[in-house]
DNA sequence: TATTATACTGTACATACATTCAGTATTTTT
DNA sequence: AAAAATACTGAATGTATGTACAGTATAATA
């Protein structure tokens, strides 16, 4: 198994994500909608790098004839899915140390596959229906659209908000809450670091 | 439910195994040569007969749009837990008719074992975290204390709110959003039934 | 007894889709 | 420095596929 970029992932994923939703593959125009490709030839490229390197196979000749391998990785019964604590401000957080527990989900439970449980801190994303103590099923990728659920991190400082990209270089954090100002990020001269997105939210009571 | 016949069967079946085997559903024409129909006619007939009998769903003008609903496979831990639509007031709800799909889901996923989601519609329990189209883990159960968040029925109306018993025969039915209003119900006078309780919280974005 | 559901064959057609060809541009590998 | 891989746009084409229409026949309902 070849190396995969994450162009090629990020289209992989969407065959992934489509099947689980419509429960058949995508066609390349599919593909397109979904990622902003404005040509089903983007589309076809990538499917033929995806079967080269053994990713999937494709039916010649045969629409949505996309079947996703190494099937063990994404379907396949049940995992144990760790659930991290959203610590304190100024804590390293995302640690081995703060796996509170783990809890057993079926992988393909959330449209689409995620990493680890984290266990909301805080009530900045009350509107969005987020309530402390709550389980989010976050899913590590850099690749997040405005308006997604992401976990940032400024520096050790871990915060849920609603992604929002203002210009190439001004990211804005926005939370879901009248009471909290929304957190301006100049990449020039902060860091940023989108630990990933929220693809799921879990609450038990 | 509807009954289904021995042929359905078959095709039903067929599809099944072409999805187990190539990973997307089959064609009008796959079916035929699989179980030696000689025209598509035959394969689209008993399609629609199977959508009608709500075994199937079949995407309109989409080749391959075949997906199967209920899936018959679980595992000894898991389960599948029915979808329960939560219609619009007036209508005869929880019935099977509403079951919009099944989840694969732990046995012991939430703290208490419990019995169906129930897909939220509606803003009524916002400030509780739960929004439209969240599914709540629901417990069939009677026996609830003030400050649970009950599944209530008055009639044909079934509203999620919080329970509040205010005397031995009043009961106050309390949203978590200011633009709805309590509803009160007198035990002496209406019929209230707690179809059971939440005990979990399930969204997938 | 009339009607509807089931269970097919066979033909036809619009369109959904895969796929090829022609470009452009950047990055990585040889 | 040349070749190959990556990452696209855009247009064009053949065919794979859904689906309607016209029949035939039997069993199940109303």
């Amino acid at each position: 198994m070849k190396e995969i970029t994450s162009q090629q992932q990020r289209v992989l994923d969407c065959i992934q994500i489509y099947i689980n939703k419509t429960g058949f593959p995508p066609t390349r125009a599919n593909i397109c909608k979904e990622l902003g490709f404005k040509s089903p030839n983007s589309a076809e490229t990538h499917l033929r790098a995806l079967e080269k390197k053994g990713f999937i196979s494709i039916e010649s000749g045969t629409s949505r004839g996309i079947s996703i391998l190494e099937s063990q990785e994404y379907s396949e019964n049940d995992y144990e899915y760790p659930v991290i604590g959203l610590v304190a401000a100024g804590s390293p957080t995302l640690a081995e140390e703060n796996i509170e527990k783990t809890i057993n989900c079926p992988k393909s439970f959330f449209n689409s596959n995620f990493d680890y449980f984290l266990k909301v801190k805080g009530l900045s994303m009350k509107n969005a229906g987020i309530m402390e103590d709550d389980l989010i099923a976050v899913k590590k990728t850099t690749d997040v659209k405005n308006g997604d659920i992401v976990i940032a991190r400024i520096d050790d400082e871990v915060t849920v908000k609603f992604f929002r990209r203002k210009s190439p270089n001004i990211i804005e954090l926005e939370p879901a809450n009248d009471e909290f100002t929304n957190i301006i990020v100049n990449l020039e001269t902060d860091e940023l670091h989108i630990e990933g997105k929220s693809v799921g939210l879990l609450r038990k009571n």
